[in-house]
DNA sequence: GATGAATGAGATTTCATTCAT
DNA sequence: CATGAATGAAATCTCATTCAT
C-alpha cells in the first residue's frame, strides 16, 4: 500500500466481485490462511511466500487471483465490513422492534450478544480489520463513512423510541451514540484484541450493559 | 522481534539504560523522529533509512545506539509505560485521598482529565504503544503484568473507599475494575487512535464519566 | 552461524535436500562460483554480491535457494564430506581386500593416490572445507563424529589384517590410527592447502608412504 | 587487508618496532584480548568493537596505537613468527649438538617436546597464525621465505650429521626435510588446531617420533 | 593520550511481483 | 489455470575508521 491511495472504485469493485464470482478451492485456502496469518502476525509482517506455503499453493497463484498483496487484504476486510454493519442493523430491527415490551437493557444485551457471537465466529477477520484500520488511513476513510451512513439512522430511531418511553436520558442523539459506541467499542476491542481467543460470556456482557445502562453508582442497584 | 522472547532482563536493561546514560543531541533527534514516523505510518512501514533522514543522522548512528530497529522501538515504548501507570497511581493518591469530600464522579473526572492531558502531550508515543502492543506478544507479556502489579492494588483501595461511602455498587473488585477499564480504555483508544489529533475536551470527558457513573438510564437524570 | 548450534536435523535436511531436488542451471552456477570464491578468498571475505555477480544471477536468487549465506556454505561442504569418507571406505574394501597379496605399503599407496586424486578433482571444495572447519565449531562437531563413525571400523579391520600378517607393529588400534591420520592428514593439508594448485605426484606419495611404513631410519633401507 | 598487498617495508617496520617501543598497559590488554578473540572466532569474525570492549579500552585507542585492524593482526603474528623459527634453530643447535651421543630419535623427541611446549604456551597465537596464514597470501609470502631462509640450512646440517652417522636413510636433503615437515606439521596442526586446548603429552610425541623414525612396519619393533 | 559518538560504505537478507513453462 | 524460479529494489544491520572533545 505504501502511500498509494486505495480508490473508491476499487472498493466498489471488490465488494461487488465478492458476490458474483465463485471461489475455487485454492482461492478459499488462500483466503483462509491469509486471514489466519494476518491475524496472527499482522499484514506487514506476513509475506506472500508464507501465505502460499500455508495455503499449499504457489506464490504465482496468489497473484493470479488477487493481483496484489494489498488487494488480497481488501478481499478479506471489505466483505466483512460489508456484512457486519448491515446485518447489525438488520438484527436491531428484527430482534428489537418486533416485541414492543423489550427494555433498553434487554435491547442492548441482545445486540451485544448477537454481535459478540458474530465477531467470535469471525474473530480472525475482526482482528485483521481492527489492526489494519489503525494503520491504513485509506481503509479508515472507506469504512467510517460507510459506518456513519448505515448505523446512526437506524440506531437513532431506536434511541428515539427509548427516549420516548422515558427509559433513557434526554441528551442529543450524537452524544448518546458516541457514549454507546465508546462503551461497546471498548468492550469488543478489549475482549477480542487483547485477550487471546476470548469467548463471549454472559457475565461479561451483562456487566458492560449494566455500566452502559445504570453506571456504577448505587442508583443502579435499584 | 520475530519470535524471540523479550526477556525481563532486557526490559529492565533498556529501562535502566534510559536513566543512567545521557542522551546526545543526535540520539534525541533519532527518538523524536522515530516516534513521529512510527505514529504516522506504523513501525513496520517505517524504515530506518527514513528515520535517519528525518533525524539528519546516518543510519549507522541509529544502530550504534539502539542495536536493532526493535530495540529502538522498545526505547520509545518502555519508558512511556514505565511513566504512565506509576504517575497515574500517584495522581490517584494525591488528587483523591487528600480531600475526603470528593465524590466518585469527581474522582473519575479528575483522573480522566489528568490522564487525557498526559496522553495528549505524548499522543504520538501513545499511538505507537497502542499500535504495537497489538502486534507484539512479547510486549503485551511485559506490559500486562506490569499493569496488573501497579494499578489494581491502589485502585482497589479507592473502590473500597467509595463502596464504603455507599457511592458505588457492591460488586467484586475485579468486575468493577474490568468495567472501568473497558469504559476508560474505550474512551482513550477511540479518541486518540481513531480521531486525528484529538484534543481532550470537557464535554467528552463529562459524558463518558456520566456513563460510567450513572449509565444512560433516566435514573441518572436525578 | 554466529553461535547458534547447527542441529543434526539441519545437517540431515541439507544433505537429503541435495539429493531429492533437481538443481537448476542457475543453482549450479551459484554453487560453482561460490566454491571458487570461497576457496580463493575465504568464506568471510566473499560477499554474496560477488557470488551473484560471478554466477550472473541476482542476489535474491541465492537467498531464494539457500536462505542464508551460511546454508550456502553448508550445501557446499556437507555433500563433499558425505562423499569423501564413505567412498574412501569403499575404496579401502574394494582395492585392498580382494587381492590378498597386497602389502601394507601397497595398500597405503593405493589409498593415498586414490584420495589424492579425489581431492585434486575437488580441490576447491577441499580448501573450503579445511578452511572453514577450523572456524566453525558446529561444523567440526558434525564432521568429527561422522568421521569416527565411518572410518575407524573399516580401517581397524585392515590394520588387524596387516597385524595378523606380521607386517605392522603390534600397538593398540587407536594409536596406530592416530599416527596414520596425522601423517596422511599432514600430507593432504600441507600439499593442497599450502601449495597452490598442487597436483599429486608419485614421488611425493611414495615418500610419505615410506615414512609411514619404514620411517627415516636406515632400517628402512632394507 | 581486502586485496591490498602487505609490503615488506611494513613487515620490517613492525618487526623492528616490536623490540624498541615498550607496550603500555592498555596496549598489552589490547593485544591479549585481540589474540584471544582472533583465536576463538577468527580475524574476520572479530570486530574492533569487540576487542575494545574485551580490552576495556575505547575503539579509538586501538586505532591510535595500531592504525588499522590489519596492522593489529600483524603486530600479533609477526613477533611470534620472528621468535618461533630462530629459537627453534637455536634449540636445535644447543640441545642436539653439544651431546654427540644423541640419536636421531632422541633429537626429534627433544625438538618436538620443546616446540610443543612453546606452542602450548602460545597456543592462541599459534591458532591465529595458522588460521590467517591460510587466508592471507601476503602473509604466506612473508612467512615462507623467512622459514626457508632460517630452517633448512641448520636442519640440513643436522641431517647430514645423522646421515654421516648412518642413522638415517640416504635420500636428498629436500625430500627428507619435506617428509619431516609433513609429519611434524601434521602433528602440530592436528593437535593444536583440531583438538581443543591440547596439552602435549609424551605418549603422543613418542608415537609420532616413532613413525618418523621407524615407520609402522615391524622392522621398527627391533 | 584517551574517548566514544558519528559515519558511510558495504554486507546480508527480505519480499512483492513477473514470467516462462 | 498453476507453478516456482528469478528478479531487483529496498530494508536491516555491521564495522573499520575518523575526529572533536
Amino acid at each position: 500500500m505504501k502511500g498509494e491511495t486505495m480508490s473508491n472504485q476499487l472498493f466498489d469493485m471488490i465488494l461487488s466481485r465478492g458476490e458474483t464470482k465463485k471461489r475455487t478451492e485454492k482461492q478459499k485456502k488462500i483466503i483462509e490462511n491469509a486471514i489466519k496469518l494476518f491475524a496472527q502476525k499482522g499484514y506487514a509482517n506476513t509475506s506472500t511466500a508464507e501465505i502460499a506455503k500455508a495455503a499449499e499453493v504457489s506464490e504465482g497463484t496468489i497473484f493470479k487471483h488477487y493481483g496484489t498483496k494489498d488487494q488480497l487484504l481488501l478481499s478479506i476486510i471489505l466483505p466483512f465490513i460489508k456484512d457486519f454493519f448491515p446485518t447489525m442493523v438488520h438484527e436491531v430491527i428484527k430482534e428489537t422492534f418486533l416485541p414492543k415490551t423489550v427494555t433498553f437493557e434487554q435491547f442492548l444485551k441482545r445486540l451485544l450478544k448477537n454481535r459478540a457471537e458474530f465477531i467470535f465466529e469471525n474473530r480472525d477477520i475482526f482482528l485483521v480489520v481492527i489492526k489494519e484500520i489503525i494503520y491504513k488511513d485509506e481503509l479508515k476513510n472507506e469504512v467510517f463513512p460507510y459506518f456513519f451512513e448505515k448505523v446512526p439512522p437506524i440506531l437513532g430511531k431506536v434511541i428515539d423510541e427509548f427516549k420516548a418511553r422515558g427509559e433513557i436520558v434526554d441528551l442529543p442523539h450524537d452524544r448518546i451514540l458516541k457514549m454507546l459506541a465508546t462503551v461497546i467499542g471498548g468492550f469488543f476491542v478489549s475482549r477480542f484484541i487483547l485477550l487471546d481467543n476470548y469467548r463471549p460470556n454472559n457475565e461479561d456482557i451483562d456487566d458492560i450493559v449494566r455500566v452502559a445502562v445504570y453506571g456504577l453508582s448505587t442508583c443502579s442497584s435499584v
